[in-house]
DNA sequence: ACGACATATTGATCCAGATCAATGAATCTG
DNA sequence: CAGATTCATTGATCTGGATCAATATGTCGT
């Protein structure tokens, strides 16, 4: 898809110089629940970067902390390190979302954030907005619920690491990314993998050898079309059966 | 061990009265940060509950959020259920530690909490706390540090469910509960399980049968001392290396 | 002190998914 | 565009821990 490409870079560079009140994010990032002229002082805070590209890294494990970061475009990932050098993906990151919340409690990145694809992002230092959130209840509400919603979706992790099938797993990821997606106005039907299957796998719990398998499976089954990075969600309401969870209807999407 | 029962009673109904200023715990608790006075504005919104009975719920999932709640004695798992009515424990709750911080987002719960013995909480209604932490940026930023630190230990969990195995999980789960317990003035080299064994699978992602085999395996390896709910770690230095991390020396005691 | 019921230990068997291995397809590089 | 390199698929085998089963060992209520 070259043309895509080209399409994205522009509307990349268009989006360099958006403030947040034209940002096309602000109804799910940061700004939620903050009035029009309350706005323009987080935006005088935040840092738009230049893009980020392909596998260069946002911040390392054990960097110092300052700042945390929204997703402007593209998409990121976050892993941690084992002591034995074994790498675990703690989480993707699509536009809209934030990272580095980790980081407050012990002032420095207990992950690494790696680039997927070129990403643009937003640069919030932590202190200005510390001391900004003093002064707007509502971007404080926000950040709780934000941070609330990480916990809560964490554990939402913690479920299905602990109790579920590998078929079960990769069915509830492909749902929640495809809840993700249509929450941004995109398809939930069809979206792009941003992320290897090794990834997806290691995120899950899995053998990436498991996720190849079952991705035919599930195509054998009807439940998607995949095609390289390409996925096609066929029959929803039975993806979300395989997955286990109160998901079929559009209602309970919330992450 | 009686006489220890009936030391905890008197304790208890002591702290009943005590406001945070004069509770042991205000060190490792919300009140972190936050200067004499301020902190009489906080007291007066917390409410101090009678205890929870071993058994007992202190809120159930789906239940309206109004309140988190500190643990003041007595410790609590908290818990989600899948569909089809299993349930992964998600976090056990030792004094000073806080619940409910998952519940902020969606504006009700979506875990469990219930006590593991008998157990006395702080209740702090949420719109208390929020109109408060306009006023207090120690509050705030403390609230804040709690939230990240959650959300930390939260990935450290995926690690943990991700990549170790058994007997991994099962060391760093007591090396974690003798560091909290030594942050609580708790001796770390020997404590009482307060939860079961099928609890402590659950939480680890493993079958209860397995937890106590490397109960016996571990104890006839000389690395701890196994009696009924009773942990003694005999080899702190070697436990440690079976989990895994780093964490042999009390530097990184964080959590 | 009694059964009744929850909790823990230990042994025997089984299987989902890991690991090992080989090949195929895309994408990068000079 | 040939060669190199990364990523994905598919098959064959192996194993850690689950599950099933039987038996302690508490602990609680009356």
């Amino acid at each position: 898809m070259p043309s895509r490409n080209t399409e994205t870079v522009v509307s990349l560079s268009k989006q360099m110089k958006v403030a947040c009140g034209e940002c096309s994010l602000n109804e799910i990032c940061l700004p939620v629940g903050i009035d029009k002229d309350e706005l323009h002082r987080l935006d005088a805070i935040i840092d738009r970067k230049r893009p980020v590209a392909r596998g260069e890294h946002l911040f390392h494990i054990g960097d110092r902390f300052q700042a945390i970061y929204a997703v402007r475009s593209g998409s990121l990932k976050t892993y941690a390190t084992t002591e034995d050098g074994h790498e675990q993906v703690t989480g993707f990151h699509l536009p809209g979302e934030l990272v580095g919340l980790d980081a407050i409690a012990e002032d420095c990145h207990p992950v690494a954030a790696k680039a997927l694809e070129t990403t643009s992002v937003c640069e919030i230092p932590f202190s200005d907005l510390e001391s900004l959130s003093g002064d707007l209840p509502g971007l404080r509400h926000q950040m709780m619920r934000i941070m609330s919603r990480e916990i809560r979706d964490d554990e939402q992790n913690m479920v299905i690491l602990g109790q579920k099938s590998a078929d079960e797993r990769l069915a509830a990821f492909l749902i929640s990314l495809s809840n993700r997606y249509r929450r941004r106005g995109f398809s939930p039907y069809q979206y792009n993998l941003t992320m290897s299957r090794s990834d997806i796998g290691n995120y899950l719990g899995l053998a990436l050898e498991t996720i190849s398998r079952l991705f035919t499976r599930f195509q054998n089954e009807g439940l998607i079309q995949v095609d390289r990075k390409h996925i096609e969600i066929l029959d929803r309401e039975r993806l979300c059966a395989v997955s286990g969870a109160r998901c079929a209807n559009w209602q309970s999407v919330h992450n």
